[in-house]
This record gives structure tokens, C-alpha cells and sequence, in this order.
DNA sequence: AAGCTAATGTGTAATGAATACGCAAATTAA
DNA sequence: TTAATTTGCGTATTCATTACACATTAGCTT
């Protein structure tokens, strides 16, 4: 096999988080290069021996020192042959949700230059990341209409009007509260807990968690998780 | 930028045909080296400056001597790093759709050594083949169920029964004959031809086709053409 | 030509899920 | 105490899916 090529392959990882009812992006600041300052997503060369999705792992740990709830390989952009002007890069995208505990953790150690930003208030991005992370927002729209992966971007425990709220907002719709809980209970995969959330007005709410067993069980069985609103 | 790495990109194509009621896929028979004589899928490396659906497009010219109906990029297999023995490659697989018009041409020019094999009678396979084909034919199962997309797989004229097969054998399901013909025209994306399919035995059924101005303009609106079974 | 078989084409009742609401209960703030 | 707010539960209506029935039109057989 005597073929030569002179590309590279990379990784990028558009990771979600949800707080303050927004949705956020992960990204951060270029350090060298023609685009020093520029905000971009995490991301790097994938090394010779590595796993792409490991290469992903290092490099938000080396990156943004996080390790993300959900992982799964969005896309590969490698149509545009100048997505980077300074050679040839065939960049594997992945699609990451984090909880929103970490999610504050990182948000405060500013230190690394690495920040959340709502997904509507972008700053101007690097190469083609402005591109690559409408992908992966369509992706995580049409997703949460057909598989329970809101619960990645929440706290273990949360009241039941959070995750409507994430509903709402990811979607970008208006949901009928009574009928979103009457079916996202159906499914069998939320369990209330002993615990209430004090509020600085109204009856206190029950806090429900994710039940992960419940749900990989009815996945198994072919069962569809799918919600719709009106 | 000094990285310096030994990767190679690659593209592979899975092709899908169907006739005689059996879904098909393209496979040409590997030339050269250590597994020579196996079956693979239509693939090869990506040259410099060509962009990844180029690429595709040119192995299937060159290897199959094909164009085909509908191209998307389906995964990037690169997590498992001696998918090919003899080097580092990390392979963007495409997923395509064929006319049976064009599919009876190339099944009959045997001379170029590609062939098409029904799905569940694949000969063994090089590589990571036959797991790219199963990744690629449960994305055509669940593409089916909400775009249209069987149309891409029969010629520009078909009866209904045809269409319902096509979707009883890819979906490996039953269908009740009169509820699927209701759904299917409710769409309002197929027009009566004046046509008839003479057949062996039974009624004359009236040809079909496929109207693809109709279609883009629902899908802009965001209609949805998801279709269930009993 | 009469009758059988096979396939198409249309209709309709029954079922079940999504939708649009109404309203009581539990808390805080005034 | 009262108003405001948010939770939690219930129910009638609407709409889409499902399960069938049956007439129609052809070829084939006798």
C-alpha cells in the first residue's frame, strides 16, 4: 500500500450544559496561532495508536479537565477541504452532555480560559465551529423527542418543572405542563424521591430522579421514548 | 503546527439495491494484497485536496462504474485502531441508494467483479465490513420509518405493491396492505400514472410515482412523514 | 361462458393516544 | 387572612391508528 496523504484527522467535541434555564456551549480560547483569542471547541489531533473517542476524552480533560455523562460521534466535517487554512483536517465531531453539578465547577475555574456560553449568544468562532455546532444543536433537539437524554444535562435530583423548563427551551416551544407530566411519567423511568424543593413561592415539589436501570430495560425491549408537544 | 502523524483516511460506500423483493448490497471482490479475493465494500483512500463525498463518488465511478440516487454520511469508524491490519485508518463510511434501473446494469456486467449480494446472504467480508453493513442497514430501517426515502430504491414507476414489499422486507415486518396504501397517499407526495401494471394473475394495478417538487416542498414546511406499523 | 383465484381499490366501525382544559392542594408574601 | 404562585391530579374531546369487510377487475381452468 504505497499510498501518501498529507491529512490530518482531528477531534472536536461540542459539549452541552444546561443552567439558569439556558443552554450552553462549551468552549475555549485559542492560545496560539493565527487565531489566538478566538473562541473554539474543544478539540485536537487524534494520535496514532489512540482511539478517536479516547482522543475526544484526552482532550477535554486536557483542554477543560471534564469528563462528560454522554458521548456519541455527531458528524465528520471534512467536505470543506480549507475548513483550516493551514493544511488539510478531517475533524470527527462528537456530541457531549454534562450534569449540571460539573457543569458549575468549571464555569467557576476560569483559570483554564475556558467558558460556558449561552448557545444564543455565541461569540465569533474559530474555522468552522459555528457551523459544526448547529449540527449538533439540531441533533440534540430531534434527540430529546425520542430518547430521555434531558436527564444528562440535570442534577441527579430535580423537580419535576426543570425538566420542562429544558424541554421548553431546547425545543423552543410552549408545552402544556399536565400532559408533558402525564406522559414523561408513563415511561416508567422517573422515581420520586423523599425530598422536596423549597421555593420562594408556591407548594414545594417533589424532586424526581432518573432511573438509568429502568430505562436501558425497556430500551432493550424495543420500547420508544417517544414525546411530542401540541 | 507540528504534529506529525500516521493516519490514514479512507471513505467506504455502502450501496443498497433492491429487486426480486430482496434487499441487495454492492460489494466488489479485493484485487490485492493479503485479502485478496475477500468481498468489500466499494472504498478507498481520500485523496489530498477532494473533499470526503467526492471521494465516494469517485471509488463508486471507478470501482463499480456507478452513480447513485442519494449519498449521506452515515458513521466514522476509527475506535478501533487495527480495523485494517496493515496500517492506521480511520474510515468515514457513506451510506447510498440505487434505482433498480441502474441496479439491473451493473448486476448483469459481472466482468468488473462487483456484485450485489442480498443482505442476509453476505459472503464473509474484509475488514470491519460486515459491521459497517449492519450500522448502515438499521440507519436504512429507521430512515424508512419517517423520510421517504424508499422511493430512492424503485424505479421512476412502480405499482403499490411493490412499494409496500420494499417497506415489509427492509423493515422485516408485516403491513396491513390497505392502511399502508391510506397513509402512504395521504402524504400527497405520489402521483397515479396513467399506467397499469399487468401482472400473472389478479387486477391491473394502476403505476405510481414519486413526486420529489411535492416532497421538498412539505419537508420545507416541517411536515413529517413518520409511518408506523401495527 | 361460467366459475375460480388472485390481486387491486375503497370504505367504515372500534380502539386508543394526544390534546385541551378545570380545579383542588400546599406553600410564601403582603 | 387573603392573594399569588406553583404543584399535582382528573376528565371530556378530538384525532389518528387499527382492524376489518367487500366490491372490482383481471387471468386461468374447465
Amino acid at each position: 500500500m504505497n499510498i501518501q496523504q498529507n491529512i490530518r484527522v482531528a477531534v472536536d467535541a461540542i459539549v452541552f450544559g444546561y443552567s439558569r434555564r439556558q443552554l450552553h456551549v462549551l468552549l475555549i480560547r485559542q492560545k496560539f496561532g493565527l487565531l489566538k483569542d478566538r473562541w473554539a471547541l474543544v478539540g485536537g489531533f487524534v494520535q496514532d495508536h489512540e482511539p478517536l473517542s479516547e482522543a475526544v476524552q484526552r482532550e477535554l480533560r486536557e483542554e477543560a479537565g471534564i469528563s462528560v455523562d454522554y458521548l456519541e460521534q455527531l458528524y465528520t466535517f471534512g467536505d470543506d477541504v480549507h475548513r483550516d487554512p493551514r493544511m488539510r483536517v478531517v475533524s470527527v465531531a462528537y456530541f457531549a452532555l454534562v450534569h449540571t453539578e460539573k457543569y458549575q465547577l468549571i464555569a467557576d475555574s476560569d483559570a483554564e480560559d475556558a467558558r460556558w456560553f449561552p448557545i444564543d449568544e455565541l461569540p465569533p468562532l474559530a474555522f468552522d465551529h459555528a457551523r459544526i455546532i448547529q449540527t449538533a444543536y439540531r441533533r440534540l433537539q430531534g434527540k430529546l423527542s425520542y430518547q430521555p437524554i434531558g436527564f444528562d444535562l440535570l442534577p441527579e435530583h430535580f423537580p419535576f418543572s426543570d425538566l420542562e423548563n429544558l424541554y421548553c427551551t431546547i425545543l423552543n416551544t410552549e408545552i402544556d405542563r399536565r400532559n408533558f407530566r402525564k406522559k414523561m411519567l408513563s415511561f416508567g423511568i422517573l422515581e420520586e424521591t423523599e425530598h422536596s424543593a423549597i421555593q420562594k413561592s408556591g407548594r414545594p415539589g417533589k424532586l424526581f430522579k432518573f432511573n438509568s436501570l429502568k430505562y436501558n430495560d425497556l430500551k432493550e425491549k424495543g420500547f420508544v421514548f417517544e414525546i411530542k408537544f401540541a
